[in-house]
DNA sequence: AGCTACCGGGG
DNA sequence: GTGTACGGTAGCT
């Protein structure tokens, strides 16, 4: 019996029969494989009604299909090895299922699209879920946790030190890997124009960083001791101080190095950032050319790209980590940064940079032959710091990933790749085995793209009037859609189920009041395609309804992951520090899955598609936000704005009790797990009109809370391109205004700012502006300010391309905009135009605040009229 | 306006 | 590998 934790895993064909090898780490900390020949491929088929079942199973097993491939020369079959009757759920109903084993996994997609052809088959169920993954789901292994392993020594050409022929595997709990050794890793390359073209050129340096010490990695390469590991290998030699940095001959000797640091170090996770998409396609292109044998896999085998557009990078054994493919899918929703670039996510998250070194400049320092050491050694720093960045990301999300793969069970590799709409299908995928339901086939193509064209109605977003309010109380559904799923029990299987059709409680398909506008979500209102065609009738606002009697596949799920939710949120309340982090990521990753349900339902490649249930949550949405909109204006509550699941409540002649007790009658009469919950009183609210003269705008608003910290939603002050001086007025007088309460106060503060513009009292660095470039200086048609300024910086000798952030002023004359704009450096503090900044800048950033207290741009712009009025008033 | 092609990340 | 990204938008017709 040999306790280890699994990391990853595949399989091989062996005489015939597919061998499972999952790779992992004892609780001893060393290498081991594990061989299970005890799992066979199989797949479901449906009958239609009629047919003969005894009769077809016994055909099934006649089928024996030439393969195209041969096996040693000899012919290779494709075949059912065995069938079973088993009773399974499929969208809710009780089927009888033929389960179909076949000889090989290969075998699989082959006995598919031959049985599908037949005129008894109904359909053939899960015959796209990947063997590895049926796997682990079938066999209740969960990559990371420990498990134990029966069975003796086996065979098989594997740089582990165990391999177990496994008699009997399981798990024995939820304990997971204490220390996995992670080793981060970055190259840079000789770049002589932006375009990257790995065939021609060269990688010049590569660099590691782990922190694991080297106790157990081997001493043949001289991997440094301490707390950390940290190397930078290169072949272009200089003289330098760091002992991190090693010298090579060649670039085939750094690949062969590569290698070697790899095998010695013998990582649990490889971490890179874009490395599916940069680092590990270079690498394997490079070792190609030199004819470099790049067996870094724990079965020597090679580096493994994804075909097609894929762009992934497998190592089998080494779980290869892409930072970049988990923050730009999962969490970049959550983050404030604009693009993902390391420097940027790292500054968000970690709080640290990048090394400052023009990496553009790298292949001029590299061909340049008198070249001064500390030039390159910048870049030998800059290559670490990018490795540096990269695990300590690593170590920050981990977590996250960890709660994934143990609430998935899949590897982390997969689950670092997905999508959250895989992440909700993998789940009700492995939920499907222990609730008896088959799981659906994903959409043919035909199917894809008529789903790609029905849209519906999403949330109602009430208009505010625009105004400056004290003491709004602020109410919010907790968890809307995910309660709206369980409560009604939205699912596939239960849609306009035959039992409950007469029971008259189908999904709102009106507005209840008529008071209240409802506007569409503007994403709805440009996919929508009003003409429709003679294949899809006009099904005006067809009646939908859920069953009452059996509750549906999704809303136990969902309530599950609720409900598992609430306990750990429960749990943090008592718990120390160090364990909340953990109960922390698993709450967090439990809310992101609930969350996504609605709009998997609604997701075209959804196995469990079914918009008629994604368009009754949001059908359900509107009915409860309206239904409290509605009762608070019964109660004489002046309602200021409502947004999905929000409503905010003017407080003016009530009190917070009052408003209270109308929250605690409207949850009386919630069903299930629904609940409005109290957000909190804030002292002042401030809305805005979208234009001049129109209504309120939606989404954008700001708050004051008690403790006197302001809240903004949605007002552009925070874009990148707007100058510091128009950004900082729009909040100090978003502070007057809230804070004080004061219009007049505001606009004398405007009109101070004003004139020190006027005055050109305000330092250059705040009238800057910031515009990243997109494109190559030449290939842009319509040449903005910030491109004619790259123009001219390029003309310079300063090396600027795509992704330059170049920074501007606009200065004082007659020519275009374009024209009058300057580096800070060609200019003093008299030349900006004070003009182009008031307009431009400082107008837009404040008028339509101080357009609720009634002033207009002349009130601001002109300050001797303004101040007799002033005195007239 | 509607459609297609290309881009992101990486150097 | 029992699979084949994806969502946004610049730019063209």
């Amino acid at each position: 019996m040999i306790q280890f934790y699994p990391l990853d895993v595949t399989y091989k064909e062996h005489e015939g029969k597919a061998v499972i090898y999952l790779f992992g780490r004892t609780s001893s900390g060393e290498q081991i494989l594990v061989l299970d020949r005890n799992f066979e491929p199989y797949f479901y088929v449906l009958l239609k009604q009629n047919a003969d079942v005894d009769q077809l199973r016994n055909n099934f097993k006649k089928i024996k299909i030439e393969s195209d491939k041969e096996t040693a020369g000899a012919k290779d079959f494709v075949f059912v090895t065995k069938t079973e009757i088993v009773e399974k759920l499929y969208f809710g109903k009780k089927v009888q299922a033929i389960r179909v084993y076949s000889n090989l996994p290969r075998s699989v997609p082959v006995l598919r699209d031959f049985l599908k052809q037949q005129p008894d088959v109904s359909v053939v169920l899960e015959a796209d879920i990947q063997f590895t993954r049926r796997y682990l789901i079938d066999k209740k292994i969960t990559p990371l946790s420990l498990c134990e392993v029966d069975g003796e020594e086996g065979s098989a050409r594997a740089k582990v030190k165990y391999i177990i022929d496994a008699k009997s595997i399981k798990q024995l709990g939820d304990q997971i890997i204490e220390k996995p050794r992670m080793l981060a890793f970055d190259i840079e390359t000789y770049s002589p124009d932006k375009r990257i073209i790995p065939e021609q050129n060269p990688i010049l340096m590569i660099s590691f960083y782990g922190d694991f010490d080297a106790s157990g990695a081997g001493g043949t390469s001289g991997v440094d001791s301490g707390s950390g590991f940290k190397k930078v290998i290169t072949w272009k030699k200089f003289k330098t101080d760091f002992d991190y940095i090693e010298f090579v001959n060649s670039e085939a000797d750094l690949l062969e190095r590569f290698k070697e640091v790899v095998e010695d170090y013998k990582p649990d996770f490889m971490v890179g950032y874009f490395s599916d998409g940069f680092d590990l396609p270079y690498i394997k292109t490079r070792s190609e050319k030199y004819k470099i044998k790049l067996d870094i896999g724990l079965d020597h085998s090679n580096i493994e790209l994804g075909k097609g557009t894929k762009n992934t990078a497998q190592i089998t054994g080494i779980i290869h980590l892409d930072i970049f493919k988990y923050v730009s899918k999962i969490l970049g929703k959550t983050l404030e940064t604009e693009s993902y670039r390391l420097d940027l996510v790292a500054n968000e998250l970690l709080g640290e940079r990048k090394y400052d070194v023009d990496i553009g400049e790298l292949h001029k320092v590299w061909d340049n032959k008198d070249v001064s050491p500390d030039e390159i050694e910048k870049f030998c720093i800059y290559n670490l710091q990018d490795s540096v960045l990269t695990l300590k990301l690593a170590r920050k999300v981990l977590p996250n990933i960890i709660e994934l793969v143990k609430i998935i069970g899949l590897t982390v590799y997969d689950v670092n790749r997905m999508s959250s709409s895989q992440i909700v299908e993998w789940y009700l995928i492995n939920k499907a085995k222990e609730y008896n339901q088959l799981v659906p086939n994903r959409p043919p193509y035909t199917e894809t793209k008529e789903r790609l064209e029905q849209s519906f109605e999403g949330a109602f977003v009430f208009e505010p009037k625009p105004g400056l309010y004290k003491e709004v109380a602020i109410f919010d559904y907790r968890s809307l859609y995910p309660s709206i799923i369980s409560s009604h029990n939205i699912s596939p299987g239960t849609l306009d189920c035959s039992c409950c059709e007469d029971d008259g409680d189908y999904v709102p398909t009106s507005f209840l009041n008529e008071v209240v506008r409802s506007e569409k979500s503007e994403k709805t209102e440009k996919n929508e395609k009003p003409e429709r065609t003679e294949k899809e009738p006009a099904q005006k606002k067809a009646k939908h309804w859920f069953c009452k009697k059996r509750k549906g596949f999704i809303p136990i799920i969902i309530e599950e992951l609720i409900k598992r939710r609430m306990r750990i949120k429960e749990m943090m309340k008592s718990g120390d520090a160090e364990k909340n982090v953990f109960l922390d990521a698993r709450q967090q990753t439990l809310k992101l899955m609930a969350n996504s349900f609605y709009g998997y339902l609604g997701f075209f490649g959804a196995r469990w598609y079914s918009i008629e249930s994604a368009e009754a949550v949001t059908a359900y949405g509107r009915h409860y936000i309206l239904k409290v909109i509605n009762e608070a204006q019964k109660r004489k509550f002046v309602v200021l704005y409502s947004d999905t699941d929000s409503i905010f409540l003017h407080l003016e002649g009530k009190t917070l009790k009052e408003a209270l007790d109308f929250s605690e009658e409207i949850n009386v009469e919630l069903p299930g797990i629904m609940e409005l919950e109290f957000e909190g009183v804030f002292p002042a609210a401030l809305f805005v009109s979208a234009k001049e003269g129109s209504y309120g705008a939606k989404k954008k608003y700001a708050l004051l809370d008690k403790k006197g910290n302001i809240k903004v939603k949605g007002f552009e002050s925070v874009r990148r391109n707007w100058s510091l001086i128009a950004k900082d007025l729009q909040e100090k007088v978003l502070g007057i205004v809230l804070r004080e309460g004061s219009g007049k106060k505001a606009l004398e503060y405007v009109k101070s700012a004003i004139t020190d513009l006027k005055d050109h009292k305000v330092s250059l660095d705040k009238v800057q502006i910031f515009t990243q470039l997109q494109k190559e200086i030449e290939d842009y048609d319509s040449v903005g300010p910030h491109v004619r300024v790259a123009m001219r910086m390029k003309a310079k000798g300063i090396d600027v391309g795509p992704g330059s952030i170049i920074r501007y002023v606009i200065t004082s004359g007659k020519e275009r905009i374009g024209e009058r704009a300057r580096l800070v450096e060609e200019i003093s503090q008299k030349d900006y135009d004070a003009d182009y900044y008031i307009n431009n800048q400082v107008i837009p950033a404040v008028d339509k605040i101080l357009a609720i207290f009634g002033y207009s741009k002349d009130d601001f712009l002109s300050e001797k009229k303004q101040s007799k009025l002033d005195g007239f008033f």
